[in-house]
DNA sequence: GCCAACGTTGGC
DNA sequence: GCCAACGTTGGC
């Protein structure tokens, strides 16, 4: 119904680390995807995500059915191995590869098996809650494109990109700025806008970073706290009685502090939360009919 | 249905 | 290795 034309564009965060879960080693990095050249992408277990991955269309699909062209094209973060000792770990992150989807999302029966390291008892055949999509390898960047880059790029208050890389052009800057990558990191899987998919192709093709500084030291100046206190401070804050903590945590002599910015960090945390909570609702809705959709009363 | 606590992730 | 951020769980 929706008749787009454009591809969508995906970033995909691999498994480069050794994580041995019930003995098994979960990592899958770049490498490991290239030698394999197909694999499906199972393990996923955030909503947001799987839900993205339901939206991916392999190639073939979207051009027998010509209404859903969302033919997906993927972008691979990975962490180069190695240079973690030197200090360098600021620039080991970043875009690694490009891929295509090669099927659409299908149950994740990984959460099916009680000995996988990805088993989700909440997962039933008969009603599957997490999904996969199979991923084609298709290059590796000619050049790697560090997390770091896309940091200095996006922290910078230039709307033009530095002289070296030039050929990114305003809009370029703009859609880094944007990336998810770089103002929510965690989320494993994430749309790309064309724009910033443009960006970091050029990035990838043309290089041109050597001389930048990219560490990350430069972070003296505070975040950008003080503008989210002021939208924090929300009628329903006030409202809030102070209620003790009660720390209940297995280790229960361990003691933190919250005590010295509980005024204004709590209440940032709670509409955090709130907001958070409020999205995760709404994208786990998504795949009901629309008319079960409700705002809360 | 809301919110505090927990556990995990990821940047540094 | 530490700590902040944040998604998810579970008690109410």
């Amino acid at each position: 119904m929706d008749g787009e034309t454009t591809p969508k564009y995906w970033l995909l965060k691999a498994e480069p680390d050794s994580r041995v879960v019930k003995g098994k080693d979960v990592k899958f990095s770049v490498d490991d995807f290239e030698t394999v050249g197909t694999s499906p992408w199972e393990g996923v277990r955030n909503f947001e995500a799987r839900n993205l991955m339901k939206e991916m269309q392999p190639k073939e699909k979207a051009q027998k059915h010509c209404s859903i062209t969302r033919i997906a094209r993927i972008q691979v973060y990975d962490r180069l191995a190695g240079a973690s000792d030197e200090g360098l770990t600021f620039c080991t992150q970043g875009i690694a590869a490009f891929a295509e989807v090669a099927k659409a999302a299908y149950p994740d029966h990984t959460a099916w098996d009680s000995e996988h390291p990805y088993f989700d008892a909440k997962s039933k055949q008969e009603d599957p809650k997490w999904f996969m999509v199979d991923l084609a390898f298709v290059s590796r960047t000619k050049h790697f494109v560090p997390l770091a880059l896309l940091r200095y790029i996006a922290d910078s208050s230039a709307d033009s990109p530095p002289e070296e890389l030039d050929y990114l052009g305003e809009a370029g800057v703009a859609a880094i700025k944007n990336m998810d990558l770089v103002t929510r990191g965690r989320l494993s899987i994430q749309r790309v806008s064309p724009d910033a998919w443009d960006a970091i192709e050029q990035l990838a093709d043309n290089g041109g970073w050597d001389e930048l500084d990219l560490s990350p030291k430069k972070k003296t100046t505070a975040k950008k706290a003080p503008a989210e206190r002021t939208i924090s401070a929300h009628p329903r804050a006030a409202k809030q009685k102070p209620k003790p903590r009660k720390k209940k945590a297995k280790g229960s002599d361990s003691e933190d502090d919250f005590d010295e910015d509980d005024e204004w960090s709590e209440e940032e945390v709670i509409s955090k939360t709130t907001s958070s909570r409020r999205k995760r609702k709404a994208e786990d809705y998504q795949e009901l009919p629309a008319t079960r959709r409700r705002t809360k009363a």
